[in-house]
RNA sequence: GGCCCCUUAGCUCAGUUGGAUAGAGCAGCGGACUUCUAAUCCGCAGGUCCAAGGUUCGAAUCCUUGAGGGGUCGCCA
C-alpha cells in the first residue's frame, strides 16, 4: 500500500466534497518536523482556505473531523496555523509493513501514471584516453538517475555520445602514430600538443603487429584515417572497460562522425533551423574580455539570444567546417526524431556556459515540446587522510577512474559520488571511504542490510528455516513502540522518495533516504537490548519473532532495492 | 566585466519543491558490550540559515540589490 498517496487521496476527496477545488495541486501530505505532531501532516486547510475565503483553522477542524472517521486514521487534529496532524492506525502501518515484504511490488508503487520515453546521456568523454575521477561522478550520477527514472516507470535509454569528429581525434591519431614508430624501434619524443600518456603504447604495438612497416612508408593523408580509426576504437574499448568497473553500461553509443557521413545530418539540422528563422549569416559582437587578434567575420549563426542566451552562437568555423555546437544540434535533433519525450544530459561543471545554447537549440528544434534538462556535476576533489591529492594534467599525470576503483572498490565510489547534490562540489577522501564506521555512509547502509540478513539467520537457527516462509502470514498489527512505528513510517516513504528523486533528477535523495532507513533499523536493534519485547529474535516467543522478522525483511528488501538503484551491492554479511 | 553554480553548527553536509521550535554525521563531553556482529546505540552541548530589502497567513527555500568562493567567456571539445 502506498500510504502517503492513499492519505492524500482521502484529503483531496474531502476537499472536493466541500467544493474546494482551487489550489488542489498544492495539497501535500508530509512528515511533520516534530514527531510529537503525529505521523503525518497536511497543509490542505491552509492552501485551500484562501481561494475559498474561509478560515484555515475552521477548515482544518472540519478536515480533521472527516479524516478521523477514516479507517486509515487513528487520530486527526488541527494545530498551529491550520495544519491537520494525523496519527495513522496500527492496521494501516501493518499494511505498509506487509507491502514492503515484496520489495519489487512495493517499489513499483512509485510508478507514474504518465510514463515517458526519456534519453539520459552521460559520460560522453572524448575518446582520447582513459577515464579519470572527474568522469566517474557524471557516470555514476547518470547511471543511477537512469535506474531511478526506470523505477518511476519511464522508458529510459542510456546513451553515450562519442566526440570522434574534432581536431582532438587527429591529435590522438598522431600521438598513436608516434607510439607505432616507437614500436618499430625508433627513438621518439612526444612533442607538446600531443598526448604524452603511455596508455597509447599498446595501440602503437597493435598497429605495428597488424601493419608492420607499411604505415611508416605512407603519406599522412593515407595513414591518418587508418590510425585514427584504430585509436578511437582502442580508446572506446578502454573507456567501456573503465565503466564496466563501476558496472555502468550504455544502451546506445552515437558517433559524432556518423552524423556527417554518409548523410550530412548536421547540414540538415541547420537547414531545418534556418527554415524556422533561427539561422542567419552575420557577425558576432566583439567579446568584453581581452581577445587578441579579434577580427569581425561573417559566419553562420544560431539565434540563441531568442531563448535568453547572451550572444548568438557560431555553427561554422573559419574553414567552413562545423563547430562542435553544430554537430551537437544535429545530435539532439536526432534524439528528438527518435521519439524521446524528455532529454537529460549529464555534463561536467566546465560546460556550464554551454547549457543555454543547447537548451535553446532543443527548444527551437522541438518547438518547445521536448524539454532538455542539463545536470551539471561539480568538481571532485581528491584527498588522502585530509591532504589534497595533486594532479597535473599537463604532465599526463591524473588519477584514473580505474586507479580509484582499484584502491577503494566500486561500492564506495558509487555511493560517495551520490551522497551529495550533483551541483555541489564533492570532496572524496580515499582514507575516509574505506573506513568501517558510522562516519562512512556506504558502510553504514551496507551494514544495516547485513544486519537484517543476520537477523533472519538467527531466527532460522532458533525456530527452523521454515519460519522464514511464514512471514507473509505474520501478525503485523503488533507494532506500537515509537521506534517501531517510525521505522514503518520511514518504509512508507520509499515510493515517494523514488518518485521525488526521479521527478527532480536528484539521485542523492535515495542515498540519504537509505542512510535514514539504516539509522532507524540500527536504533530499533539497540532498543531490543534494553527491552526484550522489542528484540527481533526472541527464542521464547515464536509469534513475536515472526512479526518482527517480517518487519526486518521489509526493511531489508527496501534497502536492497535502494542500493540496487544506486548500483551498490547489498551484502548479506560483512565479516 | 557578462553568464552559471555555491554560501546553513568548529568541520563535512541534508533540509520532503513555501510550513510549525532549522536537522544529521564527525569533532567535544557523558553513558550502554555475560549481545541478535558495540562495525552499533542513547543523551548533552553547539545557529544572525552570508547581508539588507521585498512578496504573504508563513521564507533557509521565491524576487531585487550587494558581499565572498568556484566555473566559464568568438571557430577548442
Amino acid at each position: 500500500m502506498h500510504l502517503i498517496k492513499a492519505l492524500k487521496a482521502r484529503v483531496i476527496n474531502i476537499a472536493v466534497d466541500e467544493g474546494l477545488t482551487d489550489n488542489l495541486q498544492r495539497v501535500a501530505v508530509e512528515l511533520p518536523r516534530d514527531a510529537s505532531h503525529g505521523d503525518f501532516a497536511t497543509n490542505a486547510a491552509m492552501v485551500l482556505a484562501k481561494p475559498a475565503k474561509r478560515n484555515p483553522r475552521e477548515l482544518g477542524a472540519l478536515i480533521a473531523e472527516r479524516l478521523a472517521e477514516d479507517p486509515l486514521v487513528e487520530k486527526a487534529e488541527v494545530a498551529g496555523p491550520g495544519f491537520v496532524n494525523l496519527t495513522v492506525a496500527n492496521s494501516a502501518l501493518a499494511e505498509v509493513a506487509r507491502s514492503a515484504l515484496d520489495g519489487e511490488a512495493f517499489t513499483a508503487l512509485a510508478r507514474t501514471d504518465a510514463p515517458q520515453r526519456i534519453n539520459v546521456e552521460y559520460v560522453s568523454a572524448n575518446p582520447t584516453g582513459p577515464l579519470h575521477v572527474g568522469h566517474a561522478r557524471g557516470a555514476v550520477v547518470g547511471d543511477s538517475l537512469a535506474s531511478i527514472l526506470a523505477l518511476r516507470g519511464h522508458q529510459v535509454t542510456r546513451e553515450y555520445y562519442i566526440n570522434d569528429a574534432g581536431a582532438q581525434v587527429d591529435i590522438l591519431a598522431h600521438s598513436a602514430y608516434l607510439r607505432y614508430r616507437e614500436a618499430l624501434g625508433e627513438e621518439i619524443e612526444v612533442p607538446a600538443g600531443l598526448y604524452p600518456g603511455t596508455y597509447l603504447k599498446p595501440v602503437g604495438d597493435a598497429l605495428a603487429k597488424t601493419y608492420g612497416e607499411t604505415l611508416r612508408d605512407m603519406d599522412e593523408i593515407e595513414w591518418l584515417p587508418i590510425v585514427r580509426e584504430a585509436s578511437i576504437e582502442a580508446m572506446m574499448d578502454a573507456i567501456r572497460a573503465d565503466l564496466a568497473l563501476l558496472d555502468i553500461r550504455h544502451d546506445v553509443f552515437t558517433s559524432e562522425r556518423k552524423l556527417q557521413r554518409p548523410v550530412d545530418l548536421v547540414a540538415r539540422a541547420i537547414e531545418t533551423l534556418r527554415g524556422a528563422g533561427y539561422v542567419y549569416e552575420g557577425t558576432l559582437p566583439r567579446p568584453k574580455g581581452a581577445v587578441e587578434d579579434w577580427e569581425d567575420r561573417v559566419q553562420t549563426l544560431f539565434r540563441s539570444t531568442d531563448f535568453g542566451d547572451d550572444v548568438d552562437r557560431a555553427l561554422q568555423k573559419a574553414d567552413d567546417s562545423y563547430t562542435y555546437f553544430a554537430s551537437d544540434i544535429a545530435y539532439h535533433a536526432d534524439k528528438i526524431e527518435r521519439g524521446f519525450e524528455r532529454l537529460i544530459d549529464v555534463w561536467g561543471a566546465d560546460h556550464g556556459g554551454y547549457v543555454k545554447r543547447m537548451t535553446a537549440a532543443v527548444k527551437a528544434l522541438s518547438h518547445s515540446r521536448v524539454p532538455l534538462d542539463v545536470l551539471l556535476c561539480q568538481l571532485v576533489k581528491l584527498y588522502r587522510s585530509g591532504e589534497p591529492v595533486k594532479m597535473s594534467k599537463r604532465a599526463g599525470e591524473f588519477v584514473t577512474l580505474a586507479d580509484v576503483v582499484e584502491e577503494v572498490g566500486a561500492d564506495p565510489v558509487r555511493f560517495m559520488m551520490l551522497y551529495r547534490k550533483s551541483d555541489a562540489p564533492l570532496d572524496f577522501d580515499f582514507t575516509a571511504v574505506t573506513e568501517q564506521s558510522r562516519d562512512n555512509p556506504v558502510f553504514y547502509v551496507q551494514y544495516a542490510h547485513a544486519r537484517c540478513a543476520s537477523v533472519k539467520r538467527q531466527a532460522a537457527d532458533s525456530f527452523g528455516p521454515e519460519l522464514l516462509n511464514e512471514l507473509d502470514g505474520a501478525d503485523l498489527a503488533v507494532f506500537s513502540d515509537p521506534a517501531e512505528r517510525s521505522l514503518i513510517i520511514l518504509l512508507a516513504q520509499w515510493p515517494t522518495v523514488i518518485a521525488n528523486a526521479a521527478d527532480a533528477s536528484e539521485p542523492h535523495r535515495v542515498a540519504f533516504y537509505l542512510n535514514d532507513l539504516a539509522s532507524g533499523l540500527h536504533s530499533l536493534w539497540n532498543k531490543g537490548k534494553e527491552n526484550a519485547g522489542l528484540r527481533f529474535v526472541n527464542a521464547d516467543d515464536r509469534n513475536s519473532t515472526l512479526s518482527r522478522v517480517a518487519l526486518v525483511e521489509g526493511v531489508r528488501s527496501v534497502l536492497s532495492s535502494g542500493l540496487a538503484a544506486l548500483g551498490v551491492q547489498a551484502p548479506d554479511e560483512m565479516r
